[in-house]
Parts: structure tokens; sequence; C-alpha cells
DNA sequence: CAAACTCCCTGTTAGC
DNA sequence: TGCTAACAGGGAGTTT
């Protein structure tokens, strides 16, 4: 599942391909995966554009284009893509075979392609002139030097419910999935039921030392390999997602799954015990 | 604001 | 062995 790391790392991967080409055309295998604008306008807008960049905001690549529409002056557009829980970004030599889950191609000046596969169709496309249309309400980049401890404690303040259901908010804190979030927790020592505005002030340090080190981590290796993507270099060993009943890395005891807001959380019973688990009298 | 629930999808897995 | 139903998961949107 794509989170912050995966997105980077197909940034870098994608950046020195796509940066000059020109795209001639475009072919929408799936109509739905185009959020934003409808199909007509979408190809007006993108088709003839070149492209400027290639980066990443929160969990979401962007690619800057430059357009001149019938020969009016050249404007800037935005192309977001997300590629939410199955998606991918390949680019390919147009005679190489398609693959059935490319779902939505765009085709390059240089004979190139630029592909979206995902098996799902969960991904989005999204383009627009003013990209505040898509980051407007995303929270602060967790990788960012203004994402300091008192930005993260300002913004814990008077937060209640869980601290893992809001690490997944993406209007907390951008780029975070379940993967990172269960993984940050861990290595912080934090339960991830644990009440956000309870957190004291040596939790939230270590949280907030633990999100950029997890995700680094997690770049310096191209991210994690849960599905069958080749990830070269060894993907990022995970901690504790999806590890339940096996033995905690730090402490051996096995590692409990529960579900938290619908989604499912992984931890260390014993190292992350922050969260008192209503305390039953042991009968003897 | 918070939490629960629905929807979009399909490969995988548990259960029969 | 073969089938079906449940499940997972990001995030937007809706309801409570």
């Amino acid at each position: 599942m794509p989170e912050l790391p995966e997105v980077e790392s197909v940034v870098r991967r994608l950046r020195s391909k796509l940066i000059g080409r020109r795209v001639l055309a475009v072919e929408l295998r799936w109509l739905r995966m185009l959020q934003y604008p409808d199909k007509l306008l979408f190809e007006r807008q993108l088709i003839g554009g070149s492209i400027k960049d290639v980066w990443r905001r929160a969990k979401y690549i962007v690619v800057t284009l430059e357009n001149a529409l019938a020969g009016k002056a050249t404007k800037t557009f935005y192309l977001f893509l997300h590629l939410r829980m199955s998606g991918d970004l390949l680019v390919r030599e147009a005679d190489v075979a398609s693959d059935p889950y490319d779902r939505v191609v765009f085709m390059l000046d240089d004979k190139s392609q630029l592909r979206f596969n995902d098996i799902r169709k969960f991904g989005r496309i999204i383009l627009v002139e003013n990209e505040l249309y898509v980051t407007a309400d995303l929270g602060p980049e967790p990788l960012e030097k203004s994402f300091t401890e008192g930005v993260f404690r300002e913004r814990l303040k008077g937060r209640r419910g869980a601290i893992k259901t809001l690490l997944l908010k993406q209007s907390f804190l951008s780029g975070i999935g379940n993967i990172y979030a269960d993984e940050t927790l861990w290595r912080a020592r934090i339960h991830p039921l644990k009440q956000a505005e309870k957190l004291k002030d040596a939790e939230i340090s270590s949280l907030h030392k633990a999100i950029p080190a997890v995700l680094n981590e997690a770049i310096k290796r191209q991210g994690t390999n849960i599905g069958d993507d080749v990830v070269p270099l060894g993907a990022y060993r995970v901690r504790v997602y999806g590890r339940e009943g096996q033995p905690c890395r730090r402490c051996q005891t096995p590692i409990k799954r529960i579900v938290i807001g619908q989604r499912s959380a992984h931890f260390c019973p014993l190292c992350q015990a922050g969260k008192q688990p209503s305390r039953r009298r042991s009968r003897s």
C-alpha cells in the first residue's frame, strides 16, 4: 500500500524520465479513476502539455505541466495522481506490452508511456490549475523541517480519540498510512489506543522523532513490499505491521492485532503498554 | 469535532 | 477439490 515512502520512491524513479517530455495523448481505460475534471476538459488541458517537474505532496504524485491552450498564453497545470491501495506508475517503451491492469496510459513524445497500473481501480487522477484545490486540507509534511516538535505538540492539543486514528488523518499529518502509523507507534513505544490529548511530553517527543526515523528508513529501502512488487535492496523491514502472533523484535512478546476505527492496528502489548487495558483482577 | 458506517474494487484467504 | 463469502485497505462522503 503506497504511503509516503513508496510514493516518494515512485517520484524519484520517474522524475528524470518524465521531465522535459510532452504528453501527446492519454488513454482513459477506467474513466472513474479520473476524479476531476471531466474527460473532455482533462484531455484539452493535458494533451500537448510539457512536463516541468515531478514531485510529491502527502501521498500524491504531482506532475507540473505547462500548456498553451488554443494558441493562448501558457498556463501551468498540476496533475495529481493518488495510488491509493494498489496503484503504481511505470514508464515503458510503447512497444512493451501493456498490462491488463494499466488503467490510464499517457503517451509521451519519445515513444515512452507513463502507465498508471492499478489492480483495484482505487487510484485517482485530478488535474487542476490551482494546486490548493487538492492540498488545502492536507496536514503538514512529516519530513519537512517546519514540522517541529512544537508544531506537533500544538496540533495535538485538544485532539480527542486514539493517537493511531489521528496519525492516519491526512488533515492532521499527511503521508502516513496504516503501515507506518503502526511502525511509528511501535518505535515510540506508544499504545495505538492512547488518547492523543493524554500523551505526555516525553511521548510526544519520541513520537515526533520516530516519524521521520521510520519514514526515512523506509525511503532508503524504497518502501515496504507487502504485495508482490519487486523492490531492490530489500524492502523496509516491518516491526509490527502484519506480524500478529510473531515475536516483538525488541522483547519477543507476541504482537497483538486489534481494530481501531475500522482499521487493523498491530502493536507489542509489552513495549507499548502505555494504555493500561482496563485493569482486571487476576483470579487465583 | 469525533466516531461509525458506506462506497469503490479485486486478489487472497478462511470456511464449508 | 471447488466454491463462496468475508476480508483488507485509503480516503471521501454521509450520518449519528
